[in-house]
Formats: structure tokens, sequence, C-alpha cells
DNA sequence: CTGAAAGCGCTAACAT
DNA sequence: ATGTTAGCGCTTTCAG
């Protein structure tokens, strides 16, 4: 077991002061004008050894950890999942690290996450915000750290944050279902007051109104076990036989959808049309395919982390607070179309 | 903005040494004879103002970082999504954190992360090993570290895995297409020498050859990009046309497969049969369903969590490592029977 | 029972 | 151009 070697065990090997050893190693060797056979030296025996910096020492010294904090709402959704990856990629790139962690949409689980990352002196957060948790986020904004929201955002709390146009990406959905001659469209949502189910409601119903259509919104608590959300949904479909086209209001919904129906024998697009919220390899690959209105991932971890990154290295008066909104794709796949393709 | 307290400010507000907090803070009051009635008045303070002690210099001060670092080989893909949740939300039960990366399979990506875990002092270390990484294990296993690897092992490394059993996996789903009357069943794998890999292929082999049946595998570069594994996928269908069953190595291969099948129009179950190792969302929603080797997922998190716990806990010398084989569970669906349920 | 003080490894103001 | 030194916040030995 080799003894972890620290700085001073490099500058009594190399007869020299440990804050020149500091200097160079942090690239102020130039500012502080040491020699540079000086630093060929250091940095040569440095690699040899392979001596290591001990961050934990660096940042307790510094406060700044070069991590970030992302809470995604559940790591195992590869809308999230994808985001997390790219956002990870990008980070790095640019000599962060960066904690994830599934928040399940509990405000209590959540508040315990900002403690953690809080704790662990993360020196900005990524999140995707359950309900309740403006003042812990407030309190972290007041602290002075950055916190750029995505997916959707907290209208009490000023801060950047980075989403799609629900209300758009919804409307134009429940117009393609129309221009396509259904008339009796359902959406499917959780019970929840997030921005973004919120908007995609309103598109929704705006869409269904414009049309003189009824709207029939059927809401779901949200729930960790599956068999809680298929449920209601059963009952749903039962009792609404007259259903001609379903929008989800998000990926998980959907497949619970494809799941339902299929339990109940009913045909996806000869019976009842389907669009989904957030697009899924399982749309894709379905028979007949699923229409899905996908949200732009790439583009929403780059500005995400575009965003952040000027934060971090904003050395003084916070800008104003930006919201970046991007648009929404329409996948139009067989699953909503009175012909197939 | 609120200054972070400290245990000297606690220790001032209160008027009593610093050392005293420390110990109440951390249990040693009993031990130390501390008075009942200032450990509570302490205690009350503490909650109060809502002091938590920096971990950082604590971390620093008892090289113990309460953090376990996870390495999959693609958080993005559902197997390793919810063992990492369930790892995840395991360890966090037990007062540890979780730092997870993904390795993408890349040897120089994952020396990498371990660098950055070792810099990050981590307690532990769970992963699901690349090739070529045995060395920089081996020397994590030196210094101390306690490393338990999962879904795979290193022949060349002692130390404690969880896995399940992967030839009987291969070797039962093949056994199944025979009973099913299939002649040409190929197996369809990446080309590597990971043991999981190398496992499900003897087992593919064994089970043809004591029917006198011919092999047929196809091996396929790991890449991330996906069109590159769909190309030789799609040659080596529209080559093999007397193939009428497939077993996919994994998931992620078995999705390569429906897709290309629905691109090429062949029809899985009447035109090839398909079965794919590790369960998957898609193949229960599929039509037909498909049938999947799925790994108990649960009792992997669970067995790699209580076996690190273990190490972590253990006072001294280290025990033997112990290899730890758990079965999988052949889930027939519709796509590898003959007659539709 | 409690306190003083050393020290984990690093940075940076302040000498020299 | 390089060295001295004082902390960052905490734990822990040793002395009362």
């Amino acid at each position: 077991m080799k003894k972890k070697l620290s700085i001073v065990d490099i500058a009594n090997a190399l007869n020299v002061s440990k804050t020149t050893i500091s200097f160079i190693l942090n690239g102020r060797a130039q500012e502080k004008r040491i020699s540079s056979e000086l630093i060929e030296r250091v940095m040569k025996y440095v690699a040899e050894v392979g001596y290591k910096p001990n961050s934990l020492a660096k940042s307790l010294r510094t406060g700044k950890s070069n991590t970030i904090g992302l809470m995604v709402e559940d790591i195992s959704n590869p809308f999230f999942a994808s985001i997390a990856r790219l956002i990870e990629d990008r980070a790095y790139k640019n000599g962060y690290k960066i904690i994830y962690c599934s928040t399940d949409n509990d405000t209590h689980k959540t508040r315990e996450l900002i403690d953690m990352f809080r704790d662990r002196h993360v020196d900005g957060y990524i999140m995707a915000p359950p309900e309740g948790i403006e003042e812990d986020i407030q309190s972290l904004i007041n602290d002075g750290m950055p916190v750029v929201l995505f997916d959707r955002h907290l209208p009490k709390v000023n801060t950047d944050f980075v989403e799609v146009d629900n209300y758009f990406g919804a409307y134009n959905a429940t117009k393609h279902f129309i221009e396509q001659g259904f008339k009796n469209i359902a959406f499917v949502t959780f019970l929840s007051s997030q921005t973004q189910m919120v908007d995609r409601v309103k598109g929704y119903e705006e869409a269904i109104k414009s049309e003189n259509l009824e709207a029939v919104v059927k809401e779901i608590a949200f729930n960790q076990n599956d068999e809680l959300i298929l449920e209601p949904l059963r009952d749903f479909l039962k009792t609404h036989q007259d259903i001609d086209a379903i929008l989800s209001g998000n990926n998980h919904l959907g497949i619970c959808c494809l799941k339902i129906m299929k339990e109940l024998n009913i045909q996806v697009h000869s019976d009842i049309a389907l669009i989904s919220f957030d697009d899924h390899d399982v749309f894709e690959l379905h028979s007949p395919s699923i229409s899905a209105i996908a949200q732009p991932v790439e583009a929403i971890a780059d500005n995400v982390i575009t965003v952040l990154l000027k934060r971090l290295n904003a050395l003084s008066i916070p800008e104003k607070s930006q919201a970046i909104i991007l648009k929404t794709d329409l996948q139009i796949r067989n699953s909503s179309i009175r012909k197939l393709l």
C-alpha cells in the first residue's frame, strides 16, 4: 500500500518550498516569474511519481469543489438519463464533475439531497425541481449559489431555466389529432402543479376548446409503484369507451397507456389513437409505432450547461436570469393517423 | 447570505470547548461522560441553528468520505439504471452517498474515473468493469480499497463479485428454442472478452452442440453509435436468410434486432423467433411480446451493497473474497414459442 | 468531565 | 523568484 504523496513530499524531494510547487501546479508560475527550468523540473517529477493534489484539502481551502450537483426526477427514465449523460459529458470537458441523484418528485427527499450537495460544497446546481421546494432553492440562490432549472421552472423563484414550449407542444399534438378526424380526445396526466404539466394541459385544453370539442382530462396521482398508476388508467378506459384518442402527459404515462391497452385488448390506432409527450425507444419500435412530442435533449443539455458555466465563471454582478424555451418536435408515427403509413 | 456556521461558532455561543461539541456530535458523549444536561443543551442549539458539520473538513481529517463510487457501463441502459437506483437507495439508508458514472466500456475513460474517485477519497468501489482495467483495480485493492464487481468479473483480479449464471441462462434459453422446434438458432453478441459475454456464448454453444445443431455466432464491435451496430446486423440478417431464431447477448442488441427486423420487414415470431438477454420494458410491450432472460436486479443490488458494507465495516483482516452467482429467470413470451399464447 | 493544541493537505498573503 | 506562515473546519491525543 503505497503512501499517498503530499505537496510537502514533492517540495522536500526537490528542495523547493511547497508554495513554489503550488504556484507551478496552479499555473501561476508565469505570474510569479518562476524560472522555466524549475517549472520543468517540478512538472517532470510530479508526472514521474504520479502526484495528484488532494482535492479535499484544496476544496476545503478554496471553497470550490469543481463539482456540479444534478438532480433529475428519475434517472431510470430515458429522457432524464440521456440529459444526464449529455450534461455529464459537457461538464467533464469543462473540468467539472457531476454528482447526480433522483428526486422521485419527492420534496422531502429533494430537500435532503440539497443538503447533501450543500454539504459537499458543490459549485452549482442543475435540477428538475419537484413542487414545494421553492424556499430551499431560494435560500440556495440567496447564498449566492448558481442554480439552473430544467424541464420545468418555479414561478416564484427567479433563476435561470431551460425548458420546452410545453403549451405549444400539447396544443400542436391535439390539433394534429383533430385534423386526423378524432373527436373524443383525452389527456392523461399526473396530478401535478409543476409548470410543464400545467402548460401541457393548457395547450391541450385550448386546442380542444378552439374546435368546440369536449376536454377530458384524467389526472393520476404520481406513484413509484406502477400498479397504482395502471389501476386508475384501467378504470378510466373502461368507463370511457367513447374515447378515440389519448394524449399522454409524458413517456411514463404513455407506456402505461400501452400496457393497459394491451391488457384490455384495445388496439392502438384502430381503437384508440395515441400521442405521448417525450419520445422513447419503445414508441418507435411499437407496432404500430407511437407518435410522440419529442424534446430536443441535446439542446436542453447544451443550454443548461452553458448557462451554468457562464454563472460559474461570472466574476461579479449577477446578470439578469434568463428563461430559455426550446421547441418540441412532433414525431408523427402510425398511432395517430387515420391511414397507416 | 447567512454565513456558514462552524463548530467554533457553536462552541463560543455555548461557552463550551469545541472538543466537547465534537464528542457530543459524534456520539462519544457517553464514553467521555459528558453530563446529559450539557448534551441536551448542545443538541438543542445545534438543531435550532441548523448547524451541519463541514464534511469536507471531516473527510480531510478522518480520511473517510462516506461516499461510494459506482461505475456502470451506461446509465441510460435500464438494466444498469435500475441497479444503480437500488444501490443508491440502500447505500443512502446506510449513511453512504453514491457518485456514479458511465464507463461506456471505455478503458481509458474508466481509468480517469477511477482516478477521480480516488481523488475524491471514496470509501469503496462498485463497478461493472470494462476489459483491460485489471491493473488499475488491482492497484486499488493493493491500497486496501474495497472493490465489488458486478455483472461480470475479472478472472485475474481476486475480489468480491456478484453476477448471474450467464452460462446457464444462455444454455437454458437455447434449449427452449430447440424444444420449440427451431433449428437454425443464431447468437448475436458484442465482440468482447468480458466474462459475462463469454459465458453466454459458451452456454449457447454447448446447448447447440448437445443437439448436434450448428452454432452461428455473430459478433459485433461495441459502439456508442447505434448505426454502427445496426449495419452489421442488417448484413447478417440479409445474408443468413435461413435463420429461424436469434438469441441476443443483451438488451441493447435485442432492441437493435427488433429495429432491423422492423426495417427489413421480418416478422418477429413468424419469420424469426427471438430471445434477449436482460429484460426491458420494450420486450413486454412489443407485439408479439419478446422473451427475455431476466436478471434479478433487486437481488444483484442487494448482494452488491451487502458485500461492500461488510467490507467497509470490517475492522481488520480482510476475509476471503466471495463470488456470488445468482439465477436468471427465463421469461417466456410470444416471440420464442411456436404457437402464440 | 473539559480544554489546548496538533495536524489532515492545500492556498495565498506577506515576507525576504 | 522563493520561502514562511496562517488558516480552511474538523478530530483526537493528552493534560488538566
